[in-house]
RNA sequence: GGCGAGAUGGCCAAGCGGUAAGGCAGGGGUCUGCAAAACCCUUAUCCCCGGUUCGAGUCCGGGUCUCGCCUCCA
């Protein structure tokens, strides 16, 4: 057997994962906020989580997975300054934000779905959870972590000696306000809104006992995760970005209400790179599912490309190295799909079992993909007959990557009647001319073939006739 | 200024103390009238300098260089 081990930022090691409940883990991935398409580096995240989910399920758990929507807007800046992102989208689609939310919700949805991620058990909308940010802000607030200023409610984060445990930061070494105006009624410039008190612009607010406003960011994780998790629970993913701000500030209103840590292991998955650097929205060089499906690549091969990096290490995303997976992935399926339609080999079971150990124990040991696929791989070339397929099968539980049934290189191949009439005349000339040994007139008609997007292959009797992609 | 990650063959990337997985690309070969496909073979002492050890990409110290976070963003 092979025990699963995951790496836990909080403690900065791998470990072994046993869950509170036997048999059963809660998780909780931060979700995306819905004010515009996701891009491919926010898809990586979700990969990432939907591997972990696949996982803990290989592993014979059954798992409850939370994943929150923001469909409020949040200040743009953590530090509870600037503009609405939802405010943004507003004014740039002239759309309500209700309707802003519901589109890029289903864009999200639907890229997610052409990445065979799975969805998650529990979908959670923040809008439809204000009643539960309320009270647990309420309740803060009772406790004594809270203060009210003249523009909401903040958490006092002097009352939290352990903040920072996740990021390594000591508060006394930041710079207040080094890089955003500082608001001078903060008791600490670390201290961060659990609930604003809205202008009357502002366009979505509800009412609350400080008059009308709307949640601060990290409530709404704190309070939806409490609600379907409850006040301790086995694992919170997320980018990597959100360990310093967000899961800090989360885990310190959540601990401060429940005495507990919400969740006993925190996991972050890396960003990944566009041509060596960072991809971002403000920088404008970032890519869709949909981008990639314009450029002729399959949304599989962007999974299988993340599997080619461990999550915690940046991926470097250049369009060769998508080439590359594509051409990995079809190759890969290729093997797979022949397999299944030779004859069974002596022997095959058992080498079966050693690549199915291999495999277990590669994606137990903090989801190492690279290693996984590369025992997929190893196994391809194992002469194992039809037993590659069923391994496949099995494997693709976790991978998700329409092995056994999805396009390989094989699947173009084109009946006679399939093609237009022209091009059927020309393949007739060409057999005939072949027949003749008129080798010279055969590959001129190849070429015009090949111009016209077909692609002939001749074997031992006959030829194969397939479309240029 | 603070925090963190990383430097492995042409490209991507595993390995985390015992003598370098895998993919893509390249080269050679078999097959073929020629192609294509398929199959076989093939390409590295792991950024630099010290140290620990019988033994180090793998641990420690010091450099150099990248990149990320501390603003939006996974």
């Amino acid at each position: 057997m092979h025990p699963l081990y995951l790496y836990n930022t909080l403690t900065r090691k791998k470990e072994e994962f046993s869950p509170i409940v036997p048999g059963k883990v809660g998780m909780y991935t931060c979700g995306p906020t819905v004010y515009q398409y996701a891009t491919i580096g926010n898809m990586r995240s979700y990969v990432f989580a939907d591997i972990l989910r696949r996982v803990l399920e290989y592993n014979g758990y059954s798992v409850k997975m939370v994943m929150n929507i923001t469909d409020v807007g949040h200040l743009v800046s953590d530090a509870d300054e600037g503009e609405d992102k939802m405010l943004v989208a507003v004014g740039r689609e002239k759309k309500t934000p209700w309707e802003i939310a519901r589109f890029y919700t289903e864009a999200f949805m639907k890229d997610a779905a052409l990445l065979n991620i799975l969805r998650p058990t529990a979908l959670c909308y923040a809008t439809e959870h204000i009643e539960e940010m309320l009270q647990m802000v309420v309740e803060l607030v009772e406790k004594g972590y809270a203060y009210e200023t003249s523009d909401g409610i903040y958490f006092d984060i002097s009352k939290f000696p352990a903040y920072g445990q996740l990021s390594g930061i000591r508060l006394q070494d930041q710079l207040a306000g080094a890089r955003v105006e500082e608001n001078p009624e903060k008791q600490h410039h670390a201290d961060f809104a659990l609930w604003k008190k809205a202008p009357k612009e502002h366009i979505m607010q509800w009412p609350s006992p400080w008059g009308m406003g709307y949640p601060g960011w990290h409530i709404e994780c704190s309070a939806m995760s409490r609600k379907y998790l409850g006040d301790q629970f086995d694992i919170h993913t997320g980018g990597v970005d959100h360990i310093p701000i967000h899961h800090e500030n989360e885990i310190a209103q959540s601990e401060s209400c429940t005495g507990k840590i919400p969740a006993r292991f925190w996991m972050h998955g890396e960003f990944l790179l566009v041509d060596g650097g960072k991809m971002s929205k403000s920088l404008g060089n970032t890519y869709t599912v949909h981008d990639l499906v314009t450029k002729g690549f399959e949304p599989l091969a962007f999974r299988y490309f993340c599997f080619s990096a461990h999550y915690r290490s940046h991926l470097n995303f250049t369009w060769p190295a998508l080439e590359s997976a594509q051409k990995g992935l079809r190759s890969l399926r290729t093997m797979v799909q022949r397999s299944s339609r030779g004859p069974e080999k002596p022997g095959a079971e058992e080498k079966m079992g050693r690549f199915r150990e291999l495999f277990l124990e590669s994606v137990n040991d903090d989801l190492n993909m690279p290693k996984a696929v590369s025992v997929l791989w190893e196994a391809a070339k194992a002469d194992l007959g039809p037993g590659l397929a069923r391994l496949a099968g099995e494997f693709d539980r976790v991978l998700a990557l329409d092995l056994v049934k999805g396009p390989a290189d094989e699947d173009k191949v084109l009946e006679l009647s399939e093609l237009p009439p022209e091009v059927q005349a020309l393949i007739e000339e060409r057999r005939l001319a072949r027949e003749a040994k008129d080798w010279a007139k055969s590959d001129r008609l190849r070429e015009q073939l090949r111009e016209m997007g077909y692609q002939v292959k001749d074997l031992k009797d006959g030829y194969e006739v397939t479309r240029i992609p």
